[in-house]
Parts: C-alpha cells; structure tokens; sequence
DNA sequence: GAGTGGTCTAGACCACTGT
DNA sequence: CAGTGGTCTAGACCACTCC
C-alpha cells in the first residue's frame, strides 16, 4: 500500500531533480496541490515537510513554498594554519590588513562585523583532562561571532580556550576589548614564546539544535558542522581548544595532507 | 501566543538534557503524553516529530518512542594516506594483512564484508575539467560498499573514478574481482610507476536523501557528511577522485596539520 | 490481543505577506 | 483584503511488536 504523503512527495522531488521545476521557483498553493492529488491538505503537508527536511524546498508563511538554491559561500582550508603561523611573526601593520576570517571567505575587513566576549571558567572534567590540568583550573573562555555586514547572523559560532595561567604574563591577552586582535591566535601566544607545532582538527556532524538554527539563522533541511580544534606546541602541549559550529550549507571545509616523497 | 507544540517539546527536550531522561529510556505512549498536556494525539506527534528531526529521540513502530543514545564509532585520520603510502611498497603479505578501512576503524579483516563494482563511463563536464581530459574520455567507475559482518547495513558510500587510459597498462586493475585489493588505490597506481605526492579532501554536510538514508539505514535526525577526495602525483596531475558519503552519527574525522618550525 | 506508533480526513481558525 | 502557510482538533483505521 503506497503512501499518499510519500508519492506526492516523490513526485515533487522528481520534478526537481529533473529540473521541471527550477531553483526559486514557486509551488502550487498548498490548497491546490491538494485539490490536484485528491487529497487533504495536512497530507499535502506532510508531504512538503519531507521535502524541507531533506533541504529541497524552502516554506515562507504567507508567501509560498520555493524551491531551494543550493549555496556555498565560505571555503576553511587547513593551510589557513600555516598561513596565520607566518603572520604571527609580521610586523603588525601587516597582521592588521588581513585576518585569518578574510583569507577564507576572499572577503575584506570592513565586509566583516566583529565581535568577542571574554569570561573566566573552571575547567571541565573535558577540558582539563585534554589540557592535562586540574580540574577546575582557571580558563579563558572566549567568544566570537563574525558576521557578513550585509547580513544579520553570523557564519559560524566560535568558542576558544586557553590555561589563564599559561597566557597571564601578558595582560592584553585577558582583555576583549583589544580584539580583534592582528595576526589571531598565533600571534597571541607568539608574544608569550609559544610556538604552534601542529593542528587537530576533529569534525562531525548532525542536525542543528533550536538554539544553534536560531543563532546562525538556519533554515529546516541543514545540517551543523562540528569542528573541535586542538593546538599543540613544540613541546607537545596543548595550548589552546577552540570549538566551531560552522553552517553545512554554507561551508565546504577543504583539507590538504601532503605526503613524504619516495 | 506559544504554540502547544513547541511547548511540549521544550518540556521533553529539558528532561532530557537534563538527565531526567536518560538514553534508552522509553517516553509515555503519545496516548498519554496527550492526555499528560491536554492537547490531541496529533499535536504530540508533531512536537515528537520534532524532537526526531533534532535527532533527540527514536520512534520505534509497534515499541515504543525512545531516547536517543549517542553514538560515535569509526574514527577516519587523515594520517590514513601517508599510511597507506608506506604500505604501498610493502610485501604483499603484509599489505594483505591490514587495509586502511581497519587502520580507521581497528577491526580486523574478518569483521568486515566487502563489495566492489566497476564500470567504465564516459567523462561528463565535471569531472573531465578536474582531471584535465575532454568531456567524454572513458573514466573506470569503481564502486565500493564495505559493512561490519554482524550489520545489515554498510558505513560509507565510496566512489572513485581514474581515467582508464592512464592505468589500462595493468589489466588488473580494470578487474573488479581484484578486490580488495591488497594495498589499495595507492599500490594499484604504484604499479603503474604513480607516485602520490598530495591528497585534497573537501567537506560538507546536509541531510540524507531518501536513498542515501535508505541505504545507509539512517534515522531520522542524522546528517551525511560528503567527503570529495582527490589525489594528485607526484607531477601534479590529478590521478583519483573519490566520493564518500558518510553517516554523520557514526563517523569522526581527525585532520592534523604539521606546520613548519621557526 | 493489547499496546504502540503511522496515516489520513474535514474542517476550523490563526498569522504572515503583499496589494 | 485576498492568498498563503501554520496550528489544532476528534476521531478513524492501519501496521508493527511483543506477549
């Protein structure tokens, strides 16, 4: 027995991979889609549920129902750590021009609106077991939200942290107000001594939760991309853990493993 | 105005984050849950629906409606490649022993089933431009699904394609019956004289499709993470390209990336 | 067979959008 | 205001699971 809601469905998803209906087009009323299968109307929506969690259409209340364009705006590419590690040795004017957020996405500076919040935690079982400290440790848990200045959320949610203990000597590395800092992380702890050996960057991925669909202004039918990234020093410690929430349909992560010549 | 819906879900959502309700656990009948609010079983349903898309609970036909627990098993490094490179001028009996799959996963070779299927196509536009042939040249389409023995279902969804002509001098590698091949990809091209210099991997996620859910056996409220892998030479062509579909709660990916030393 | 979730209806009323 | 999607009801019947 075929389901009603699954063959509208179907039918639907055909005409779009088919292309008879294109990107930003508008479907029939929800009414009519009714009337034209023989149908009610919270079958025809179920039907269309399927398809806006899939991220084939985009519902707009009062509007109509669209078919989705598919979009990806920024690139996060790993050579973005070496690149940020050569700058943090530049003079500042040059750390000032660009910044790590500007070499992803191609865009400049003022494209970009900045914004950093500061605030001291007790480590985490988590948290103190990877930075190999006491429980309850003092951290530095930082904030940041970067958004496009044409555009009201922001592309990612980015929650760094640090040992205050490891980074106390210099004063303005506590201090929110000095971000956006010039040459990021890197050259933070670069001012302590601290050099960056290697980067490990842990990904997964799964639907966003309500708090995050509304923070990154993500439509139904998207998914969230978990990015957890460890630092480590020349002497193998970790010196900072940062996590990222960054949105699926906007994001493609590229990653590049050079390998020992023969 | 709040929506009886929402507020229902809220109400599940908290006991569950906070530990009122614990993975495993079984939720009241929608009957009762209801009853409980004092709203109709409809409305329950599409407060549970949405705590299903969140991936926060498991409807289970004829059981029951259960918390969800959350599940990570294989891990893919990308330490793999430079692996998988050392071992492709190893002794066959040695590259016999262990492939990537069970480096990433620290199964053995029996835990595993196997499936592989070739097929040879034509280039269309996309792939031509990345392997620099004209649109049309014939492509070797190499299809694998590999599953733990004790599961019905396989945990990645792998294509790679070659261009035939740079590999036709050894005719077994147009054999699907080869497989696996002890070694992998990387052996194959060694026997060519094909060295790999670099892998590029590019990342995104979004909600299955209805056959990649299908065929994958994903529940409702999990993402696919697309993973487009492409290997050049040592003399800067492209020699693989490979797409893998993997199940977003199943799978980690660990990237390291080595920087140079001041 | 009892209990569970899955599908569907017919219709009401609300909320948002654009004219 | 007309048209659109959003929410909700009360109840029917089906399909699956387990005892």
């Amino acid at each position: 027995m075929p389901k009603a809601y699954e063959e509208i469905a179907d039918d639907i998803r055909r005409s779009i991979r088919e292309g008879t209906r294109k990107p930003g087009d508008r479907l029939p009323s929800e009414a009519d889609l009714a009337q034209h299968y023989g149908r009610s109307v919270p079958t025809v929506q179920n039907a269309l549920r399927l398809l806006s969690e899939e991220g084939l259409i985009d519902k707009r209340h009062g509007r109509g129902t669209f078919v989705r364009r598919p979009r990806t705006l920024a690139v996060r590419d790993n050579g973005r750590h070496q690149w940020e590690k050569n700058r943090a040795r530049a003079p500042e004017a040059t750390r000032a021009e660009t910044g790590v957020t500007e070499h992803d996405t191609g865009l400049r500076v003022d494209d970009l609106v900045f914004y950093a919040r500061y605030r001291e935690i007790e480590a985490p079982d988590e948290l103190a077991a990877v930075f190999g400290v006491r429980v309850g440790t003092l951290l530095l848990e930082r904030t940041y939200r970067t958004r496009y200045a044409a555009e009201s959320a922001p592309f990612s949610l980015v929650t760094s942290y640090l040992v205050r203990e490891m980074i106390a000597a210099n004063p303005d590395l506590l201090d929110e107000t000095k971000e956006p800092w010039p040459g990021g992380t890197q050259n933070q702890l670069h001012t302590l001594g601290i050099e960056v050996d290697r980067v490990e960057e842990r990904l997964t991925a799964r639907p966003p939760t309500p708090e995050e669909a509304k923070a990154l202004d993500l439509p139904a039918g998207t998914s969230v991309i978990l990015l957890r990234k460890t630092s480590y020093d020349i002497r193998d410690r970790v010196v900072d853990v940062t996590l990222v929430t960054l949105p699926g349909d906007r994001t493609e992560l590229l990653f590049t493993t050079s390998l020992e010549r023969w």
